[in-house]
DNA sequence: CATGAATGAGTTTTCATTCAT
DNA sequence: GATGAATGAAAACTCATTCAT
């Protein structure tokens, strides 16, 4: 009877999802909401742990796809690839906010299966880094540092406006959905990566000496 | 009969709460762990949410008084009071991991009740955060910038090790509640404070022109 | 997989609701005796409450057609047709007593969706009680009395075998089930109509001069 | 600490009753109304039931002293001894309109308890209802009927605006507990002792013969 | 005389899931 | 491809009662 139902379904999911949680979320609330019978839930994803995987699955798979796109350019300039990456994620966040911030929300949980899901995902972004930074040092372009702390604050900078999206709006007055949001925070993190991360010229030739 | 249940239902409370979230964890579970009949929670603290609410406030009762605590220093450098602030925090945050972690994440639910609670909390802590950057950018201790984003930067990076607290233990292999990481994460951000916030001698002077 | 569950439910909650009320009646017992499982109850009528709502609104839906089916006789006589909706009613009530018992018990407590529901059928049923009486008055076939103190009388003798059904039972060894119940009975009431309501042709007489 | 505490139990106990049924009815919501905690009423009143209990032998202790008061009288006419007995019995049902309502209702319950204790009671009262009217048949000043059926009758006329107080009120616009009432409705009742129940001098003669 | 703390048993309700259709 | 009916299990919550104080 009805078309696109799968879709809807994950529609439904990833808005009750972001909002209460996927605990917090219940089967009847989705079809509810896509207006789907329930069982027709099961029958697309077999359980609501398998639309929950489907979900983390789906945000992933574009994610580490945004990092692997331009990885050619890490031979060239880690820092012109860095700026690419965050360009790119952040955009791809943005446009995709309630999944976003659900899917970093969920990381966080104990969830068994949530994490097996995430860690194919997380060492193969890890391994990017990795190679961004290590790159960078070589070439003199970073200054050099913990490669794990330099992550944190990266993955920070990128992931803050999406776990806190509510504490941006209400109190900041900050709409990350907003086009004028994604441009001025960009800069944010390209100041960052010029600022904080690069070698200056000056601290360059001494650091050469 | 049993003495200090209050005591015991809280601890594994939020020991739960923080695992499972709170929708994913019942009640039976916190009865278990605290060695409770399940109706002496809700003698305590009514229902569920009272129970969620009683550990946010106790979270943010004691986040916002170490703001409190210095205050008087911004009127001498809003920059030693902020690393004041940042050390502080951050200590209380890695003595109180799981609370911390759990209540961070609570908050970018939808939860009507939980985000009234916090509202208060959120307004005192961005009154101080205001002062803290309006004065520093009055005595020329900090490079003028938007405070909001100011905000979410510093607040960013006090949050991030707990967010994704298992992040870092299982992909970087850092350990948020050793006593090492707090010392070298303080330096993280104090690195921030010195560097990206703080007013450079050089730039001090063309200011001043 | 079992057929007539809905059936079964309602036939079960009267049964139960009359021997031990709405309040002291439990999902389970209603369960159990419907050889149900308790989620079906919910499935049927979403709540407790919505299971009271469907056996009151059956149970009125039933007694206002017994009032509206042959009202055109008002016409022609207020006493004849005040007879047969006595007759008529006194018999659906016998043939529900449990039912009829539990709505009149039900209908005296503060619960306010129950008397919501029944205000309609209510007024309705005033309705048809004004006009028979005025009609009645009108004609000289009634001696002119207060209508609602005659509705409070009326009313009165209509229900009280089955309010204290184990009254009679029990101290007068009156029966409500037994088909002579119901002769016998009728004939008390259009005693009433006849003696206490009817004007005598003695009085008519005296009141046309 | 408190006065009275007993007294402000039993009236709680009997609001509430009324409002909401005897197993509608929590011991905590009685607590919270006579502003006494729960476990005074187990001090005072051993449990639920024995509050029960008690309000119903208090309402019938009463009840029935009400009939055996003014007994000599039927030796000289039972048509004057019941005109009391039902003006007594009206009075002292308005004075008590919650009570009686609450009372009224609870006996058409399956609860063995309750009926155990009114079944007293009930045997008391019949056995003078008798004795009115074999003596009142003996002396032709009632006109001959089943007894039972006469105590339907009358005891449905002095139950009725208790049972059914909320329709009284919201539907017919009779409020049971102001003075007025009390005074128009004794006139019916004794409109139905004088025309339904007594032999009319015409019969009389008649009867003799 | 009265109560705060605590509880075991029971309540209603919700949930994810199943299965015949 | 989709669904209405039904359910077992578990959830949150309520209740009357107990007992040390």
């Amino acid at each position: 009877m009805k078309k696109n139902s799968k879709e809807a379904i994950v529609k439904a999911a990833i808005s009750l999802f972001n909002s209460n949680g996927y605990s917090g979320t219940s089967m009847r609330d989705i079809a509810t909401l896509s207006k789907v019978n329930s069982a027709t839930i099961a029958y697309h994803f077999e359980n609501k742990l398998g639309l929950l995987e489907y979900c983390i699955t789906y945000f992933f798979e574009q994610y580490i796809s945004k990092m692997e796109e331009h990885f050619a350019l890490v031979d060239y300039s880690s820092k012109e690839y860095l700026k690419r990456v965050a360009a790119d994620l952040l955009h791809y966040q943005c446009e995709n906010i309630e999944l976003t911030s659900f899917v970093y929300r969920e990381m966080s949980m104990d969830s068994q299966v949530v994490r097996e899901v995430m860690s194919t995902y997380s060492l193969k972004e890890k391994y990017y880094f990795q190679k961004i930074f290590e790159k960078g040092f070589e070439r003199k372009e970073f200054r050099p540092h913990s490669i794990p702390y330099l992550i944190i604050q990266f993955k920070g900078l990128l992931m803050m406006p999406f776990i806190n999206a509510h504490y941006l709006r209400e109190v900041l007055f900050i709409f990350p959905n907003e086009r004028f949001f994604e441009q001025k925070y960009l800069k944010e993190i390209n100041g960052w990566i010029e600022n904080t991360l690069t070698l200056k010229s000056l601290e360059k030739k001494e650091a050469i000496l």
